[in-house]
DNA sequence: ATAGGGTTAG
């Protein structure tokens, strides 16, 4: 309407349609503004240029950010630190499975020969990504490095460089570290607590976990959902499934909600132990609450009911899961044609088989051993060793 | 005229 009416937009203009469409969601028509504006030489605001490049770098269109970027500077505008804090932050994220932490050092590193002052944010930002790869000799060179440039750490900082030795297994140094952040007068918070809890948790020191869980609310320190999934995890993982269930049942007493990480591992643990009447209790409860359960939770049930001889429900969930287009996990199929084949139904063994093929994996050895075996009424170990005797011989 | 950054489980 604007521009029918002859009025033209200017940079304020893009500027708020650039931040409005970030914040709903939509970059790619953010991006589409910018680049119909850019074309009268109307350059936004560098805020609303870096919203739109913060939304690509979060959703890892890297390739999107470095065009906006090069856009960006060839319109004579200049990227600020929180442009680039947002670049390094995302592609730190990714917890080791797509981190491009090499590429955010580059640019953090780039940043300080370029002249930015880097701040304690760019800092903990850094230290936290090299921390998460497991680079902790770096993460500390970085601290000591910044506070040589006089800036010192804060409990986000401290957060960061605890959380690194927690999962790198120096369980000690976490502590030392802890006591020295509250030495310097920063406060436990949910966050600090949940990370030392975790590292316990996964050292297996389950009683100074169980320990640290009770003294919270003595401290003052509210438990929230992470806190609570972080011990159900635990002691699911230690064979402690009744105090994990227990413990399940005190949170819904609280008004945390569960979330779906709290039934993971509970339902695992359930498969696991046989107990498939109460993880199907849990499937419900977690349904009806409008959550979805995880892939892996969904082989970990046909794995159960296999555990327990029920071929029959576990084929029913195999269905379930090839109709919501769900991958199951090749020994999940393997398990389930074992199942059938043991209780003799040969030709559901094969039913499965075909659908196996139709997601196009490869039967294992046991398997194929263990089919070839039911429909011939032979040890097909023995007729292959007797074809690999003869292939010896002939050759 | 308006407005931007970092933490914990999975």
């Amino acid at each position: 309407m604007m521009i029918e009416s002859g009025t033209a937009p200017d940079a304020s203009t893009a500027g708020y349609l650039i931040r409005a469409l970030c914040r709903d969601g939509e970059p790619t028509v953010a991006y589409h503004v910018l680049r119909d504006v850019s074309r009268k030489r109307i350059i936004p605001d560098v805020v609303s240029i870096t919203q739109l490049i913060s939304a690509f770098s979060k959703c890892g269109n890297f390739g999107r950010v470095s065009e906006i970027l090069h856009l960006m500077i060839a319109s004579g505008s200049q990227p600020d630190l929180f442009t680039y804090q947002e670049i390094i932050n995302a592609l730190c994220d990714g917890a080791g499975r797509t981190a491009m932490v090499d590429e955010a050092f580059r640019i953090f590193n780039d940043l300080k020969l370029k002249g930015y002052a880097c701040d304690v944010v760019t800092y903990t930002t850094m230290i936290d990504g090299l921390c998460k790869s497991g680079r902790m000799e770096e993460a500390l060179l970085l601290w000591s490095e910044m506070v040589a440039n006089g800036i010192q750490p804060n409990n986000y900082t401290y957060n960061a460089i605890i959380n690194g030795y927690c999962k790198s297994g120096n369980i000690d140094h976490a502590r030392k570290l802890y006591d020295e952040m509250l030495s310097k007068g920063f406060k436990e918070s949910t966050v600090s607590s949940n990370i030392m809890l975790a590292g316990l948790c996964l050292h297996g020191r389950l009683a100074d976990a169980i320990n640290l869980f009770a003294e919270m609310p003595n401290k003052g320190i509210h438990r929230d959902v992470i806190t609570y999934n972080t011990l159900i995890q635990c002691l699911c993982k230690e064979g402690k499934t009744s105090d994990a269930i227990e413990l399940y049942s005190s949170m819904l007493a609280t008004s945390i909600r569960p979330s779906i990480s709290t039934y993971t591992p509970l339902i695992m643990v359930l498969c696991e132990e046989g107990r498939m009447t109460d993880a199907m209790e849990l499937i419900k409860i977690l349904e009806a609450q409008g959550l979805e359960p995880l892939v892996c939770t969904n082989d970990f049930i046909i794995s159960g009911f296999c555990r327990v001889g029920n071929a029959e429900k576990g084929m029913a969930w195999l269905s379930r899961m090839l109709q919501s287009n769900l991958k199951p996990r090749a020994e999940t199929m393997d398990r389930l044609v074992e199942c059938l084949c043991s209780l003799g139904q040969v030709d559901c063994a094969l039913q499965v088989v075909k659908k196996m093929f139709d997601i196009s994996y490869i039967l294992g050895s046991s398997v194929c051993h263990l089919l070839i075996s039911k429909l011939c009424g032979v040890d097909s170990y023995q007729v292959c060793e007797l074809l690999n005797e003869i292939v010896l011989v002939e050759s």
